[in-house]
RNA sequence: GGCCCCUUAGUCUAGCGGUUAGGACGUCGCCCUCUCACGGCGAAGACAUGGGUUCAAUUCCCGUAGGGGUCACCA
């Protein structure tokens, strides 16, 4: 087989949300998996909406993820530029021949006529469908005017989509196209089809939602007389209620996840499996996404986003990491949340214990806000440990502690234990106390390492406060 | 509404004519235990529905219902 060449086509007016960037995954791992070509093209022909902002922040969101692109913006490549509104005279040019060909011609008709004709058919419950009026009328490139493809009205178009199977189209559903606009301007299946022959694309992958437009584009393939793509059709990601994933389910962007603390393999991973398996196997690598991935192996039903399963997978990769990993990564986030960490033996102390119980970077900083902050003592663990009983076992912790020389695992466990056996109770009438008089609360790692990580002089001075505020 | 696509537990999925319908997230219970996690064990929970085809349908075909997508001088 040829050398496959995909491409990732977004069109910059707004971030990269999460659907697109599964769509670019799905590209780039088809690429790399047989050694072809991803190519990352800007769709910008929507003046109205499409910002460089948005270039930016998509190409960040590829980066972040590590989907690197072989020819594209930055790059650049033989089939550049792979800016759209720099390839206008392609588009003309490509235009003009099927004018010639008579496979197009130029519409005179003014939008508002067009608009009077379809609020028409809409009271007659009719579907409107361009009528032809133009169809023969000599060109006079002197008006404005549009080109329209000649579409056939019987008939119909089918395709084999490597997802969805044979899907077919009939050409009555259909209406002469408008390919270029007034003001030169490709329309979206114009530009995409002239773009993907001129970018020798061979494989077409993108959003189901794309599906109508397959056969209009095949006919334009036809009409130019290239050959047609193969084409695979992504099922759409939905929210919770089973409607198109946006806004009101939650973060749509893609790097608003890297804010909220995920790692980008697990967004890879996540969204890899959201349609896609490969038997039972939940986590994967990037290197083994590309030596598995398949086509055959995607599936053809529209997914649920779940942000559980998400903050699951990203918990797998977090604690894959090791100490110093996790400690490097997880810094920035505790500068973002105003933490003084430094990237040192206390912060690698916290992740080491945190790992375990903390799924994102910003779960991370939460559980960790008491080692770098005073604690916020919650009253319901404040009346229901440090009471007149647990005084005297704070009391004696405190000694103990105030005794040692440095914090050492084994040391405060034999403290622990002692003060505990002295007092003829078990380890938890001592820990829990100290626990809410360290933490400000009940839930933390284990007691000899939440000293540890305090240190002697911040361990002393919290549990005299505690002490104090017993009376 | 027309057209197109889809349909295994709450969710993601395995399955590709004969299985006690498997795994994962989530949920619940038990164990471990200084709390919380982690881990271990266990439980509840699915083939939308009606017809065919077949010795045999979750699996193949058709209808119905439900869901999604799309019907622009947007992409």
């Amino acid at each position: 087989m040829t050398a496959p060449r995909v491409r990732f086509a977004p069109s910059p007016t707004g971030y990269l949300h999460i659907g697109g960037a599964r769509t670019a995954l799905f590209n780039w791992l088809y690429a790399r998996r047989h050694g072809g070509t991803f190519v990352l093209r800007i769709e910008d022909t929507d003046r109205e909406r499409s910002t460089q902002v948005a270039v930016e922040a998509i190409l960040e969101g590829m980066r972040w993820l590590g989907l690197d692109w072989d020819e594209g913006p930055g790059v650049g490549g033989p089939h550049g530029p792979y800016f759209q509104t720099e390839r206008l005279d392609v588009y003309r040019a490509h235009a003009d021949r099927l004018v010639r060909e008579g496979k197009a011609y130029a519409c005179y008709c003014g939008k508002e006529e067009l608009d009077v004709l379809r609020k028409q058919a809409e009271g007659e419950k009719r579907q409107f469908r361009y009528p032809g009026t133009c169809r023969g009328k000599p060109y006079d490139p002197s008006r404005r005017h549009v080109i329209r493809l000649v579409v056939p009205e019987t008939g119909a178009t089918s395709f084999d989509d490597l997802v969805k199977g044979t899907i077919s189209t009939p050409h009555d559903t259909l209406q002469d196209e408008v390919i270029l606009r007034g003001d030169g301007m490709p329309l979206y299946n114009f530009g995409a089809v002239v773009d993907d022959v001129t970018m020798e694309i061979n494989l077409v992958a993108r959003g189901d939602d794309h599906v109508n437009n397959t056969a209009r584009q095949i006919l334009i393939y036809q009409a130019l007389g290239y050959p047609v793509p193969a084409f695979a059709h992504l099922p759409m990601i939905l929210g919770a209620d089973r409607t198109r994933l946006s806004k009101r389910h939650g973060a749509t962007n893609l790097m608003s996840y890297r804010d909220m603390g995920f790692m980008p393999q697990a967004l890879v991973n996540y969204l890899v499996r959201l349609g896609w398996s490969h038997g039972d196997q939940e986590i994967f690598t990037l290197q083994e996404l590309v030596e598995l991935f398949d086509w055959k192996q995607v599936g053809a039903t529209a997914g649920v986003f779940n942000p559980d399963k998400l903050l699951w997978v990203n918990h797998q990769w977090l604690r894959a990491l090791s100490d110093d990993e996790l400690a490097a990564r997880a810094l920035p986030h505790f500068t973002a949340a105003g933490l003084p960490a430094a990237d040192d033996q206390k912060l690698r102390l916290i992740v080491r214990q945190l790992r375990e119980r903390a799924k994102s970077f910003v779960e991370i900083v939460q559980q960790a806000r008491c080692y770098y902050a005073p604690i916020q003592l919650d009253e319901k663990a404040r009346s229901k440990h440090l009471t007149a009983e647990a005084r005297p076992l704070l009391k004696a912790v405190r000694d103990g502690v105030a005794g040692m020389e440095a914090m050492e695992l084994p040391a405060l466990e034999r403290l622990f234990a002692e003060v505990a056996a002295a007092a003829g109770l078990g380890l938890g009438k001592v820990a829990q106390p100290a626990r809410v008089a360290l933490t400000g609360g009940t839930a933390s790692p284990g007691i000899h390492d939440v000293v540890q990580i305090l240190g002697k002089a911040e361990t002393l001075a919290r549990l005299d406060a505690a002490l104090a505020l017993i009376g």
